[in-house]
DNA sequence: TAGTTCGATATTTCCGGAAATATGGAAAAA
DNA sequence: TTTTTCCATATTTCCGGAAATATCGAACTA
């Protein structure tokens, strides 16, 4: 990933709602949840709402399907996993000895990241 | 790590000069790099500058220890640890089935990632 | 009805010039 | 020699203008 989008990725995350947002988005997947639903889930004006995913949007986080009448969204997994691989490149690429311990106290499913 | 400080990291790092300074001070690890030079490096007036590494640093992702007249900063690895724990946390603790792909993919060290 | 776009306002961020603060070296004074 | 004074360097703080962002009512669209 190059660093322009990272930024926009990184900027995209760095606001509450947008936060919250994503989040669910991540959870719900690979469902997927309607504008609408996540508008009122978060108390947050449709319009305003719309922005925020706009944002996400841009940044390729998110994508907006028609589905009858309300628009589905759903969270881009691989961009998120550019988004990571960008971050560890900094650390791990721009100083391996770090990555070591950064790597082995990343606590998420150590069981799937080692496939014995 | 809790929401607030992440979001103060993504912010800290979702800006050109930060990022750059930031990627320079991981690399430079332990060492550090004095503020004026990381200014003249990236071609920045020092006052800028001072802005940016106060916000990394009220982030928690940089630290400034005065040494004679200059002030060396140092990246802190372990808020980036914790950072990229958050970010993890988002997509595999929300849905865990999306882990395996997101860490087989992600390229830095494997070999330490899997200490056989 | 569900969402987006437009337009306006409030807030925040980015930037750099000027001045203030901190440190230490070197010369001058006691 | 010790202390003070002065000066140069390093960085931060203060300030304001310009640009970007956040928010929401109202109108528009699918």
């Amino acid at each position: 990933m190059e660093k322009k989008r990272a930024i926009l990725a990184l900027a995209a995350l760095a606001q509450t709602t947008r936060l919250d947002v994503f989040r669910a988005l991540v959870a719900a997947e690979p469902t997927g949840v309607a504008a609408g639903d996540l508008a009122r889930r978060f108390a947050v004006p449709a319009n305003t709402l719309s922005a925020h995913l706009n944002v996400l949007a841009h940044a390729g986080l998110v994508k907006g399907e028609r589905k009858g009448r309300s628009i589905t969204y759903r969270a881009e997994l691989a961009q998120v996993r550019l988004l990571l691989g960008f971050m560890l490149k900094d650390c791990c690429g721009g100083n391996p000895d770090a990555c070591g311990p950064l790597l082995d106290q990343i606590v998420c499913c150590p069981e799937k990241a080692c496939p014995s």
